[in-house]
DNA sequence: CTGTGTGAAGGAGTTCACAGCG
DNA sequence: CGCTGTGAACTCCTTCACACAG
């Protein structure tokens, strides 16, 4: 039932469902019906229903789901039911808004480590994290046992970084840097590429302008 | 031809291109095949010679494509033949770094304008542009000719804010709030959130793990 | 009679295979 | 002969329609 190789599309929904779930707990909802998950998200009930059904029946018929106990069954589904460490490599502004983000009060998952070889910034505290060396990296990833790193390094440094981190055991990377990262098949790369992001949208901002080249 | 309603599958593809097309150009490499392409996108090759096709025939058969002609071709596609201003919205660690990023030093692109309410960080500095508070945002939108805006506020004020942009006149929105927006059809929202890329990835970093629950 | 769970239909995007042009 | 451009096949995902359980 609890494969790793659920598709994409689904597993990318999941976390919506989660922080919906945490928003409704936290006002004391106890049933949560596909139709306003609906709402709440965008996506069709529909999907929503399928979404959890893949992983196993657990709404109520004529009623709805129970938050709390979706909530549980999300989290061990996405493997948040334990505390995930992560490191982020690069402290520039990007590496540090993320050491410094939200996400990271989240009780799921705990910054264990902040690299850069800039020796300016060696040192330097990041909330409750002093900015260490690269070289230190593989020490506290053992240390920590950690299997997500974010990347937020130039380019042009990217795919060396990432070859220390495979070799590091790292199996998923949320990668900044704009450049294609080749990583093992067993590996995971999630891009997210703000310049990108921003190109295409721009394609659609001029939506209404001339038609023709 | 130049129609803005591409499929979005393609349109986040078109920046991938146009990046490696300019390092291509920057090596004066003229001519680049859809296989090339392939391997430094990790895209298939019919994908790309299907994507381009898409907006016309970009290529020579039996040679490949121009570099120059079809970063031109994906420039007017994009809609980055002229520059296009922007506006970040809140000044936080995100926003901040966004308004530092190096895609604002990107020739096609301009930061305008950064907006906040805290009175703490207004009239502060970021690269070249004072942060403003958010009275100033229709001024600047209008002066400037704005359609696009990033918005990195919390998530409880983000629906507000969206909806003052949208009265504005914006028509593209990068969302890195954690929180779904609703606005009028004819606005385009591309949500990047970080916690749930995050998230998401870790289902993948669990893959060798324990099987069942 | 409400809202979930799910087979079936439909649609979108990708891959295949090859025709077409330089 | 090489590489683009493209119909056709295929795969994946979403939507529809409804059976089914509380």
């Amino acid at each position: 039932m609890l494969q790793r190789n659920a598709p994409s599309s689904i597993v990318k929904r999941l976390p919506v469902y989660l922080r919906i779930l945490d928003n409704l707990i936290k006002k004391d909802v106890e049933i949560i019906s596909s139709r306003t998950l609906s709402n709440q998200t965008g996506f069709t009930a529909e999907q929503i229903r399928k979404d959890l059904a893949y992983f196993g029946a657990f709404g109520t018929r004529g009623t709805g789901y129970n938050t709390v106990y979706l909530r549980e069954k999300l989290l061990k589904i996405i493997g948040l039911d334990k505390e995930t460490n992560v490191i982020v490599l690069g402290s520039g502004h990007l590496g540090n808004a993320f050491g410094r983000y939200n996400i990271i009060k989240n009780p799921y998952i705990r910054v264990v480590g902040m690299f850069d070889v800039d020796l300016e910034v060696i040192g330097k505290r990041v909330e409750d994290l002093h900015i260490e060396h690269f070289d230190k990296m593989s020490e506290v990833i053992k240390e920590h046992n950690v299997k997500v790193a974010v990347l937020t390094v130039p380019a042009e440094q990217a795919q060396y970084v990432v070859d220390e981190l495979v070799k590091c055991g790292i199996t998923a990377i949320l990668n900044f840097a704009p450049t294609k990262l080749n990583v093992p098949k067993n590996v995971h790369v999630h891009n997210t590429d703000l310049t990108i992001e921003l190109q295409s949208l721009i394609y659609y901002s001029s939506s209404e302008e001339e038609g023709i080249n």
